[in-house]
RNA sequence: UCCUCAGUAGCUCAGUUGGUUAGAGCGGCGGACUGUUAAUCCGUAGGUCGUAGGUUCAAGUCCUACCUGAGGAGCCA
């Protein structure tokens, strides 16, 4: 996806090594060549086997096969028993216009020589259709479908868009811990990372766990998110992101939360929510974007599957055409109210005069539910929505108080069918409000000396926010299910693979 | 964690109010086939019906518990 077309001198050229043999050359690349004529080295594994005499190879690169047409002169009986779907090959010969109609041109195998074998009566994939949930039992061999190949590819564009975006704006990338100490960071319930021993741990007097003997002296977890060390960077690099892993010891069984997840974190100085709405929503076009330009086919494809997959449904259940909803997205502002506008359009919604929501608005206070946010997303405004000053207690401790005394500088951004894509915040930079606020929710403020510095020298206003990659992977491939868009996914009982 | 549904051949599924020997398509295996497109055609093997109890003359089918998965909810990104 990275590599312009290659003429056919270039390709005839790149071919050879300097000893004169033939060089193998990426699935994709023969196809963008257009190098008719030409003598070329494949490697791969077999996708169909039909007739004896056509091989349908792919190595990966692209959603494209390409098919070697071998004669009984290149393959005897032997060697075609060994031609199984699964099987690693190499095949040597011209590539010339397809005289079949299913693709433009195809091989004419010189030469075909089985790298690896696969016992077809064990290969448990099949050339047929499987469920995602078999697939997902054997994601270890998953890669080797066209789903799972396109999302691949997808995803790989997407960090490498992020690390783009973000270089170019001049942010710098910062890894934060994934081992910490703090257990305030406020995201829910974190892993124990301990080297004492389970079934014998050292104990204090009063019969608790003496951590102190522990690997790092102290109790620690895995982390569940990157911001607070990421302020500290930006607190002098100006403007910082991380993209590192995260996790969540909750258990949630939905399709929208694994237990290990990828998280992209900027965290800016100077930037007011305003500034940092409008970085968020730049950001997300970006790669959008990106995707459009550079995943156009493995687009085309993801998009065909989910239109399979949906045309069961009734026709106002179905989602809009995958292209077209990311160019929606690009072409269209986010909406943005804030959370008290929200619930005045919620309260005076027909949903909630015909008393449809499961869970009632009672005004200023309330927590926005799924339901909820689903309405204002894909029926009141058909876009996606950034939501900002929500009432304080429902926010972490972090977020910059507003003068109203209720609300915070919260943003979140909210997407079709997906939900809470993005989470961020202008942070608190008074060090007076944010101990007062600590104390209130009996934090240890002691403990969080090395964040509290950072008001205490030099503070300035400050924002960031948090976008999980995979929620971005579920929206941009049209997946349903977040286990399906990332390789190994960890979820409660499931860490397999 | 809660609610609902599901678990039958390698895969996708059918299996009636409990009643003889549990079926199909795909895949596999054997054979045919030199321009196929999830190739096609002929033949064939393959099942402790998620696990453990229970009810019954009789359980894939009913009951209980557990395991696993899916959809929805909560928590969130």
């Amino acid at each position: 996806m990275f590599h312009n077309k290659i003429p056919i001198f270039a390709l005839q050229f790149k071919n050879f090594s300097k000893m004169g043999v033939l060089k193998r050359i990426k699935i994709k690349d023969v196809l963008d060549s257009g190098a008719v004529g030409s003598e070329v080295l494949i490697k791969g594994w077999v996708r169909f086997f039909r007739n004896n005499r056509f091989i349908v190879i792919n190595d990966g690169s692209s959603i494209n096969n390409i098919q070697a047409v071998a004669d009984e002169s290149v393959i005897n009986a032997e060697l075609i028993k060994k031609i199984t779907v699964g099987a690693s090959v190499a095949v040597t010969g011209k590539l010339v216009e397809s005289q079949g109609s299913g693709q433009s041109v195809e091989i004419i195998a010189s030469h075909v020589e089985v790298i690896g074998v696969a016992d077809p009566e064990k290969y448990p994939l099949q050339p047929k259709k499987h469920s995602l949930e078999f697939l997902r039992e054997i994601a270890h061999l998953r890669f080797r479908t066209n789903i799972f190949g396109a999302v691949t590819r997808v995803r790989h564009a997407m960090i490498f868009a992020v690390h783009e975006f973000f270089t170019k704006k001049g942010f710098v990338n910062i890894h934060t811990p994934i081992v910490t100490g703090s257990d305030c960071e406020g995201a829910g319930e974190m892993f124990r990372v301990s080297t004492l021993d389970a079934k014998n741990p050292p104990l204090k007097e009063d019969g608790s766990i003496d951590y102190s003997k522990d690997f790092f002296g102290r109790e620690t977890n895995l982390t569940v998110s990157g911001q607070l060390e990421g302020e500290l960077a930006a607190l002098a690099m100006s403007d910082i992101y991380t993209f590192g892993p995260t996790f969540r010891a909750e258990n949630s069984n939905t399709a929208r939360h694994l237990a290990e997840f990828w998280m992209i974190e900027p965290e800016m100085a100077f930037y007011e929510l305003t500034d940092n709405m409008d970085l968020a929503e730049e950001f997300l076009k970006y790669l959008l974007n990106y995707a459009l330009e550079n995943c156009i086919e493995d687009l085309q494809f993801l998009s065909k599957r989910q239109q399979e997959e949906e045309k069961n449904k009734p026709q106002d259940q179905r989602s809009m055409e995958l292209i077209e909803k990311i160019k929606f997205v690009i072409d269209n502002d986010f909406a943005r109210i804030t959370y008290t506008e929200a619930i005045e359009i919620l309260a005076n919604s027909k949903p909630a005069k015909k008393n449809q929501f499961q869970y009632p608005i009672k005004g200023f206070g309330t927590d926005l539910q799924s339901e909820h946010e689903r309405f204002l997303v894909e029926k009141h405004f058909k876009r996606p929505v950034i939501l900002t000053d929500y009432p304080k207690e429902i926010k972490a401790f972090y977020m910059k108080q507003n003068q109203d005394g209720k609300t915070v500088r919260a943003m979140d951004i909210l997407f079709p069918g997906i939900g809470e894509i993005v989470g961020g915040s202008q942070r608190e930079e008074s060090l007076e409000k944010l101990e007062n606020r600590m104390k209130e929710l009996n934090l240890p403020v002691d403990e969080m000396w090395w964040y509290m510095d950072t008001r205490r020298f030099g503070s300035v206003p400050h924002s960031g926010f948090g976008l999980g990659f995979e929620r971005l992977m579920l929206f941009i491939s049209g997946m349903g299910n977040i286990r399906d868009v990332i390789p190994f996914p960890r979820t409660p009982k499931n860490a397999e693979f």
